[in-house]
DNA sequence: GTGGTCTAGACCACG
DNA sequence: GTGGTCTAGACCACC
């Protein structure tokens, strides 16, 4: 499972985490009943605190993407969805579209730009 | 200029406001040599702390768009362009439509979604 | 015995084996001197560990609703009781209830949600 | 405010501390727009670490009880609601319901030590 | 001065 | 051997 932290963003280690296990789950690189690494074995693998990286699993276990058995370790749950709204999900998207234009990238260079990501995102995924 | 705050969200409060200048700017409805109101003013619209308004012109300032002319206020700069590299840029927009897609919308939905956002990014701007 | 278990919950698979059973001899499906299933059948009937269904059994013998006799299996006590005092069951009661009324349930929809369920509990007892 | 944790109960500290704030916003106590005492405060008064109290707030603020406004302390949020289903709010009931008729109070008496229990809980409301 | 994050390390609960 | 909880203390972000 490989995930890339940036020490340097102000976005919090365990967030970011987060964020690639999503990633990874919507890539289909970590299907359904997938056994997640320890939180010990991330936090060894990425350098950080094992309690940051419990964080992380914690926020996923309440947005109900994984199943955390205590004493056996965390796995993806089958029936995933994020319970945000649409609305909440489009303010992050908004934001980001903005910043793309704002460094110059026209209207279709931006939409190439999300194609790709979409690409990227479901390379895996059967 | 119509700004709105949510705030429940765990999003700072002066990056909300950095974050809907940056989108007016990118709708045209703040062009370049624009003067922004006064940091007092605005603070006094929302409700918020002066600090905190002033937190989000210095970060705007940060990224070259805007100017701030000592004693007389902050204008939009002519030539404005986000200082950061694609590849940080991509970063958020990855996460953005990653969300999107674990919330159960498949790609074209999610395009649709891009387009409409774009399209209402940019209404005003001729 | 029927058992559920709810592989979500927070609550420990081995507490909520105790509490089901509990309510079995509650509701007088399972009357003193009732032999209960070994410890094994119980694991592979609900797929969880053998130290689990254990450790439940292990709960109830201290809490004097068991007698588990050397080598023959655990029967029902015929004389039960909880061995905790009423104010240390009044804290779960309390905070059942309150989380009910922060759901919007009002006094009186709580105490129907509370008929019902003393109903339930009690229905195959004669 | 008032707030008691039991060191010898197996439930978290941290949970502790949010039923209690669950229990004082139910009964009135803590009416909307209440400033709440700061972590530290509510720390020190209990004896705990902030980071536990800090918890306990972090769940109430996903629970959509509380807005913590970083930099100017958490306070109850106007329109209360749990968000989880009644079903799953029966469970914890039907359990504290079968341990008190476990331990010897008939339904009669468990039907008072109920209405005892509301009675308490919203005696400082209005 | 507020809450947020992270670290380090101890101990416990669970399976 | 897994995750959970708690502590202690540092530093940062925010208002």
């Amino acid at each position: 499972m490989h995930i890339t932290i940036d020490e340097e963003s102000r976005v919090p280690i365990y967030q970011q985490i987060a964020n690639e296990i999503k990633r990874l789950i919507v890539g289909g690189e970590l299907p359904p009943e997938t056994a997640l690494p320890t939180v010990r074995q991330v936090a060894g693998d990425l350098g950080v605190n094992f309690n940051t990286v419990a964080t992380a699993y914690r926020e996923l276990q309440e947005e109900g993407l994984l199943t955390v058995r205590h004493g056996s370790g965390a796995v993806v749950r089958g029936r995933q969805s994020d319970r945000r709204s649409l609305e909440e999900l489009r303010v992050p998207l908004r934001t980001a579209l903005a910043q793309l234009m704002l460094a110059g990238h026209p209207r279709t260079a931006v939409l190439h730009i999300v194609r790709e990501e979409l690409t990227k995102l479901v390379k895996g995924k059967k």
